[in-house]
DNA sequence: ATGAAAGCGCTAACAA
DNA sequence: TTGTTAGCGCTTTCAT
């Protein structure tokens, strides 16, 4: 099923063809009907190996991610596909485990196969994936400079999460901060230093081995000891963890101690209590990403914003209801 | 950088170099030993779509999912992914969105540019999917006659839920089924049934309109209406809707009812109570599945597995120890 | 507006 | 063991 089987059926030459599908404003109108339903009859579809090979446009694009098991970054890619799809671009998926070298891997190894990259990488850039640049490359949460790259903002959210808490009594705030070499970890722990100076909170920073819903388990202690009535976490999955392990200690989150994530994953309105937290656009991100590989680099910025759910409450432990529009009221499907 | 400029530096013809990179026995190996060194001096990677061209192995595979986003169907890409990575192949992803058609069109037009399809289709296949087959597919969850395939067997996991709950003196089940045209979902309707039977347990069938968080909480109400004390949804998604919806009833869980899942995805650790579910091989499933991708049609059977948390529990208020083995004592890091 | 011919980067017969 | 040659399916000058 080649281009000849068409242009045989259709009567005319295989170049006719290509010009019909390609650049069909090129062709009789008549012609082109021919060549039309010869494809149609005989269902052809193009081989973007062969056209890639004469064109440099291969039809696909990678996108580079470090855990697709994570809700935030699958939602991403989720996106990412359908925007490429809508471009008539297949996407080839790589998943690093969290493993740098792996991203410096695939970006050798796939450079001829795709026209473009998107690299969804929160820890450091190894230092030769900014250099080695055939295709050009948009970066996910991480400025490098030369490249495109979108960026989620979260100061003005965090401030937002920090002013929160701090209307509702809270004066002592620990925060989880996420891995090294992350960019992202390094914004958002300025802006919570930064925020919470402003507001006058005592913060208390907390390391944790990997931003992961079982590493957060072991700092919980350190939290209870630093006698914070407020955590703010990394994602959402250490601030599962911080409920969890504070909930097992017999104590009640928001009773004794509020809490806010990062992301809002899906998972964060189905539990109990339903989770305060700061949406990322991921799937803007995503879309967005794809948009911007064929375009000039530059740097897009986009916006978290803070949604407030039932896992911050007022410090004192008597419920009462506060100033600010939750998502949903407390009462109807709240938290289980 | 092409397989001439190694050719020239390596001081040979390119069909050396070939040779050299593709059938390394066949060339001297003092010539190899030069092919190598310039092909690492000049950082060359051989064109796969000229080389697909050619040999007719483009070097891709493409996984088709229903939604990305959730998490079992994430875990068996990123299986996908790193076995197929371990072969040298790589691997286009494809969301449908839930939407049969978007297989078919994805199946025509990557058909050049794959070695094959793994398709994770639990809706009912469209028909033209089976036939139109220039390259080899493996369906996951889906037997199709002249296809290999991949089933993820519950009849006895569910056996052994139905069992379990029995001892805990359940005598009234809810079962809240699956998607219409899902082959997992016919299979888990029929063990249900069967296995409620041999166990002498009274069965309502329940029909939620989506397998997603939300749409079961529509349905709750007509779980507490049919007073059964024990509930297996399709998937841990309805398991936490199921659960979301009770608890904001004011009813308790395990202590009213005891609610079992399907998949045991990663947040069914991390909620209170932790979820009792079936344990579905997710990315055995992924992996075997590329496996498969290059041997002759057959039918294999993965086995789903019984895991208890804290989600089930006896009929009766009060909580107490009883047989089966749970997986972490109920102290400790336990629920919420 | 269409056809002829060359060639993208690589592999596979065949020859030497 | 290595070189020569043809060609995979397509696009793109260049002619006509």
């Amino acid at each position: 099923m080649t281009i000849l089987d068409v242009a045989e059926r259709a009567g005319v030459h295989a170049a006719t063809v290509s010009r019909a599908l390609n650049v069909p404003e090129k062709v009789a109108p008549e012609t082109r009907a021919r060549v039309e339903q010869a494809v149609r009859e005989l269902a052809f579809v193009p081989n973007r190996a062969a056209r890639g090979l004469i064109t440099g446009r291969t039809g696909n694009i990678a996108v580079i991610v470090p855990d697709i098991t994570n809700p935030h970054f699958a939602s991403l890619v989720r996106a990412v596909e359908r925007t490429a799809r809508d471009a008539e671009l297949q996407v080839l998926l790589v998943d690093t485990g969290e493993h740098p070298d792996e991203e410096v891997r695939a970006v050798r190894t796939m450079a001829h196969d795709v026209e473009g990259f998107i690299v969804v990488s929160p820890r450091r850039v190894h230092r030769e994936l900014g250099s080695l640049g055939s295709r050009p490359v948009v970066f996910v949460n991480r400025p490098v400079r030369g490249h495109a790259s979108v960026l989620l903002r979260t100061a003005p959210a965090l401030a937002d999460a920090v002013q929160h808490l701090e209307s509702l009594g809270h004066r002592s705030l620990a925060y989880l901060g996420g891995p090294r070499g992350s960019w992202a970890a390094g914004e958002r722990r300025n802006a919570v230093r930064r925020s919470g100076r402003a507001a006058g909170l005592h913060v208390v920073e907390l390391v944790v081995a990997e931003p992961t819903f079982e590493a957060t388990l072991d700092v919980v202690p350190r939290i209870v000891d630093c006698g914070a009535s407020a955590v703010i976490a990394f994602n959402d999955q250490m601030a599962f963890g911080v409920i969890s392990g504070l909930t097992g200690r017999g104590m009640s989150v928001p009773g004794d101690v509020s809490v806010v994530g990062f992301d809002d994953v899906p998972m964060a309105t189905m539990v109990a209590p339903a989770l305060t937290t700061i949406r990322l656009p991921a799937a803007e991100a995503g879309a967005l990403a794809v948009a911007m590989l064929s375009e000039q680099p530059t740097c897009t910025e986009l916006r978290g914003e803070l949604v407030l759910r039932h896992s911050t409450g007022p410090v004192s432990h008597r419920r009462a209801s506060v100033g600010g529009v939750r998502e949903r009221p407390s009462s109807g499907a709240g938290p289980w």
